[in-house]
Formats: C-alpha cells, structure tokens, sequence
DNA sequence: GCCAACGTTGGC
DNA sequence: GCCAACGTTGGC
C-alpha cells in the first residue's frame, strides 16, 4: 500500500465537502500536470492521502482512500488525463501546516516543500508516520 | 496582490 | 528538438 498526497484550494474542493460525499467518495478531477498524472495513474484502491488545503489554511486537513482507480477524467477533452475516486478516511486532530513541515528537517526533502506546485504527491511511509504523529493521530 | 518557480505550448 | 513566451500555481 502507498500514501499519497492530493492538493486542493477550499474554495474550488474542501475537506468539508469531501467529507459530506461519505462513503460514496467523489472523482478527483482536474488534474493536468504530467507528473501529477503519473500519480494518479500509480494510485491503487486502499491507498492513503494526505488532504491539502493550499492557498487557504495552507494545511494538512485529513486522510482519503483511494476507491476506484484510475480512469479517464471526464472534465478533459482530449483524453490526455485521468482521474481517481477518493472518500474521506478520517479528520486530523489538529491540522499540520506547511510551515509545520518545513520547520522540521525530518520533513526537507517532502514534495510538499520541494515540489510546491505538484498538485498529487507521493509520500514516503516514514514522512507519512511523522505527519500523522504531529496531526494527532 | 505580488512575484518566483516551473510546466506547457508553439514557432522555427 | 530547442527555446522563448506564456500561463498557472501557491506561498508570502
């Protein structure tokens, strides 16, 4: 199983409304980066993500599972891209903010911080432990 | 609201 | 296939 981390502003995609869809998740759409694509594309149903709220609140709000595996995104006319199916998981205690992260160097190599505009991250199972002890959990 | 970083596009 | 121009993202 892989952990993952997926960016969202609130304003277009919130915590709040991922939470509100329950169990029966909702597709991750829009994404049209390459890197971001190849992610999306590795994503295997059960796996793990972080959920960031960038521009807003710049944190790490909650957990998402991974539901359905990729397919094509159906917000993309030209078929280049995919998407997934994710459902909210569980809230962090307390939210873990961009400036949490790079306060800590066991944290200095994080896409988050390395690769800030990198809309869907891989997260490395020790990163994923830290974020999680520091978010409560 | 500014600006740096960087991915993508398109002309050559 | 290179590279300049452009657009977008996201932290500050």
């Amino acid at each position: 199983m892989a952990y993952w981390l997926v960016k969202s502003e609130p304003s277009a995609w919130s915590w709040e409304q991922q939470v509100a869809k329950g169990a029966k998740g909702e597709p991750w759409t829009g994404v049209r980066n390459f890197t971001a694509r190849q992610n999306l594309a590795a994503m295997k149903k059960g796996d793990l993500a972080f959920f960031y709220h960038s521009n807003e609140g710049k944190e790490i709000v909650g957990i998402a599972e991974i539901i359905r595996e990729a397919y094509p995104d159906p917000t993309d006319k030209t078929g280049k891209f995919v998407c997934v199916d994710i459902k909210a998981n569980k809230p962090l205690k307390t939210p873990v903010t961009i400036a949490a992260v790079k306060a800590d160097e066991r944290l200095a190599d994080m896409a988050l911080v390395k690769y800030s505009r990198l809309s869907v991250q891989p997260v490395t199972p020790a990163e994923w432990k830290l974020i999680c002890k520091m978010g409560g959990l």
